[in-house]
DNA sequence: ATGAAAGCGCTAACAC
DNA sequence: GTGTTAGCGCTTTCAT
């Protein structure tokens, strides 16, 4: 037999397609007798019964799936993110699409025309920029949709992020209390929340610190990848500016520093400290391991979920937006003041 | 105005529903004449007309999606496979749904259960087990599946793997022409394809080779995780048991071997060198770098999804497997011997 | 080449 | 509490 239909289920139940309708749904089932109840299952049972999730949908303009947008899985902080998101979901019902758009707009575009054709009913996006007009007018029209990781300039729309700002004073004060006095900033790309929040953070600590932290002692990479901090790092180091740490925008730009501080000669921590952010996945093992500031990507997917599913079951409720509080995580790459980036 | 249908652009055009229908579709668009696809594309156009996919999965049995199955999407050799087989898919108009099973056959059926109910056309297993009664079901009732990565004991379900044992054979050699003769292997579990064939390959070679590889070179992890490699080495370790190098079953096993290792004041790969496999991300910026045997996930990824598409065109063309050659990478986990596990 | 209409499997509104 | 039925948006067969 071929898969079977709620009509197949109905006739071996002895009742008719609406009544196994009602019983096989969570929804309606107290619309049902007990007995016919026992009946429809029994029978849904014997055949192997599974619902057909596109005569659902197409009925009832809900999907029970939500889109996740996603810039390149194989970025090692966003596994973790999906599985969270992808955790909790599936304990509610839904199932999870993914995309990828490698911070391309026409892919995301493309992403978000595909998942929309197959009616999903919400959007997790861990692609956000601080002007993404795409999302915005999402928004606008009220699709629901949760912002995860990175946040829009804008403060209305619902997203679930850690405090950068919180997380950047924590690994300042630490290579403050190290001893540290002369630092320079490694920044991630600008255009997104984490790489303004964190950068403008730094630029504060350090004046409350009475350090200077002018534009010459910060750095700006393209993009959150190791060959960008090297790059970056690399451009200070050559210009002769003096340091003894430097505070990298992420992890992966971390480990470019490590790179270009080693293709100089220099050895961290030994001369310089550099410490990262995000503790991403197997920083604990990289060569130094990694001190970093360390952002749960599971509990950020999690949380991001369990925020879409609350708006999706009360639209108006769509003002929340969640801050997870991120912790310092004392490795090797930062240790007290050595020689600094230009021996004597 | 709501979503469009193709009823809203039937009526722009001044067309029939049919008439529209096959306009838009690839497939029958040469029914039409060139002035009312015109008409119709450019209604279709101007009112932002993109196909439910519900109703036509609902209609034609076929939802140009695939499911893929993953035990962990947290281990790094996934993300890569899943890109790749992503990025073939999107080209091909398919979108994928992925599912963590974490080895456990419940959440598993569940992932097929809900996959089945939201029709996926095919699906792709990076779960399989040499012994796997719910793949092997599915192979039987013609349901269009390929496997990636691990494969199935018998050899006509179709697959997509590296070459475990040619791999293994680099390895080993690689560690012979260093001049290591005391070799032991910690082997992966043994219920899938790439721990048992990796293991058969090193007992096969040692033989060859005219070295010894009894049962007690051989230690066996529960995971194929870096605990699970710390573990199983350890024993071996504290049984007195003398050697040069390891041969690790896959790269976080080999991690494992680090561990075990530092932990008893032995140095990588001074004392003892180890040899990984898979090249996993980033395990070049271990410490120390580990030298592997590079299978590229993404490629994987990408033939695995190539062949689906094919069965999903041919069925009868489902006797096809794939073999990718893996290729030794050099780094320094191993070096010529030195003073062994146990100092004299 | 196009129109007309049936029907995919399901839910929900309505009737009893 | 259960039966009945319309119709979600689409494709496709059958006419013309």
């Amino acid at each position: 037999m071929q898969r079977p239909t709620l009509k197949d289920v109905a006739e071996r139940a002895g009742v008719h397609v609406g009544t196994a309708s009602r019983a096989l749904s969570e929804s309606s089932r107290h619309l049902v007798s007990n007995t016919t109840l026992g009946k429809v299952l029994a029978a849904a049972q014997a055949l192997g019964y599974t619902h057909n999730v596109s005569a659902r949908t197409l009925r009832t303009e809900r999907s029970s799936a939500v889109g996740m947008l996603l810039p390149d899985l194989t970025n090692p902080i966003f596994p973790p993110m999906v599985r969270g998101a992808e955790d909790v979901l599936r304990d509610l019902g839904y199932s999870v699409w993914i995309a990828n758009t490698d911070g391309d707009a026409e892919l995301e575009s493309a992403a978000i025309a595909s998942f929309r054709q197959r009616s999903v009913d919400g959007y997790i996006f861990a692609t956000a920029r601080l002007d993404h007009p795409l999302i915005e007018e999402m928004y606008r029209t009220s699709t629901p949709l949760v912002l995860v990781n990175r946040r829009l300039a804008r403060t209305d729309v619902p997203a679930v992020t850690s405090d950068d700002a919180h997380g950047t004073v924590l690994a300042l004060t630490h290579l403050y209390e190290l001893g540290h006095r002369e630092i320079v900033y490694v920044a991630g790309p600008q255009e997104f929340s984490t790489g303004l929040h964190r950068k403008r953070a730094f630029v504060q600590s350090m004046k409350d610190l009475g350090l200077p932290a002018g534009p010459d002692r910060v750095a700006h990479c393209v993009a959150w990848s190791a060959e960008a901090g090297r790059y970056a790092l690399g451009e200070l180091l050559d210009a002769g500016r003096r340091f003894t740490a430097v505070l990298a925008g992420n992890d992966l730009i971390g480990l470019g520093c490590f790179d270009a501080l080693r293709e100089r000669g220099l050895s961290c921590p030994a001369d310089v400290s550099v410490v990262g952010f995000d503790d991403t996945p197997f920083m604990d093992r990289v060569a130094p391991p990694m001190t970093t500031i360390r952002i749960s990507q599971y509990e950020l997917g999690q949380e991001a979920a369990r925020l879409l599913v609350d708006i999706l079951n009360a639209p108006e409720r769509r003002n929340r937006s969640l801050i997870l509080a991120p912790v310092l995580v004392v490795r090797c790459s930062a240790a007290p003041p050595g020689r600094g980036s230009v021996p004597p």
